[in-house]
DNA sequence: AACTATTTATAAGA
DNA sequence: TTCTTATAAATAGTT
């Protein structure tokens, strides 16, 4: 996997001592080892799960399947049944744990429609296709033909209010 | 001097349909995202966990943890604390009860974002006054604007690609 | 499993 | 953080 070469693109690997390079990697790795999480599930029809925290505790997580809770609780099931160690399953925390999973999956709603927001807001455009761009643009024109329609309107009724009046 | 021009390296991204190819490529895939995980956890120093099931229920896993469930718990208890952050030993009633209102809570933010995201799309705009829907039309051009700006940078982009190539 | 042509990822630098 | 570029890695299609 490392050869003698340039200077670019290698590393040794272990630890990065640089704190800034370090924040810097993992950033970059981070989104890297997401998008390949993703081209797996995608590809393969496999159900991924990934749970990334950086080194001062910020969570970063992916799942291919619509909520991260429902692959743990499959693993947990795939690993209860196959460990020597049985873990003490907690019965008891299981509504707590459905709860978690629809809070999870609600949040993650919220993160995809934000992002769209954020398109139609003009910002964040960097990941879209030019195909997206397309449709984005389509779906604008027809928000503000339908908002100046509405001006109109609203202006013609002030009008024919006045007219009553005087 | 290039040897066989064939189109190799490319795939799209959607499921692979035939059986052999996609057990092959998930076979690569996985060994190359567990790599990944790996890199990241050491030269990062961050926690990463991961879970893949084949599309035939075989599990495959890598923590860089010394078990995989302690990182479960740890992404357990973190996204617990999003609304409250107290280390106190939950009971599981009042564990259910905050979970359900943080549910509610998250339901209800969807609700004010999407009526928005109606008005950006040019529906519901019935109940917007007239400032209101001065500044929807003001936010509306100013995404086309950009939208338009980004699609123009695209197609430069593609004819330099272009000139390059021919 | 091993071999390469290509595509991706990414380390530095700006 | 984002962009650019040189280089290392990953990997799709073959053998």
């Amino acid at each position: 996997a490392k050869k003698g070469g340039g200077k670019r693109g290698r590393r040794e690997m272990r630890r990065i001592e640089d704190a800034t390079s370090r924040q810097v990697t993992f950033s970059k790795r981070r989104s890297g080892l997401l998008k390949k999480a993703f081209e797996l599930g995608v590809l393969c029809d496999a159900e991924v799960a990934l749970i990334v925290f950086s080194p001062r505790g910020r969570l970063y997580e992916y799942a291919s399947a619509p909520d991260l809770q429902k692959t743990i609780d499959r693993y947990l099931n795939h690993t209860k049944g196959t460990s020597a160690n049985e873990k003490t399953v907690e019965q008891p925390a299981a509504g707590v744990q459905m709860c978690r999973s629809e809070a999870t999956a609600l949040k993650h709603k919220i993160d995809a429609i934000e992002a769209y927001q954020r398109k139609l807001s003009g910002e964040g455009l960097g990941s879209c296709s030019a195909h997206e761009l397309q449709e984005l643009e389509l779906q604008l024109e027809k928000s503000l033909s339908c908002i100046r329609q509405k001006k109109q309107q609203k202006m013609l009724d002030k009008i024919l209010e006045l007219k009553e009046k005087g």
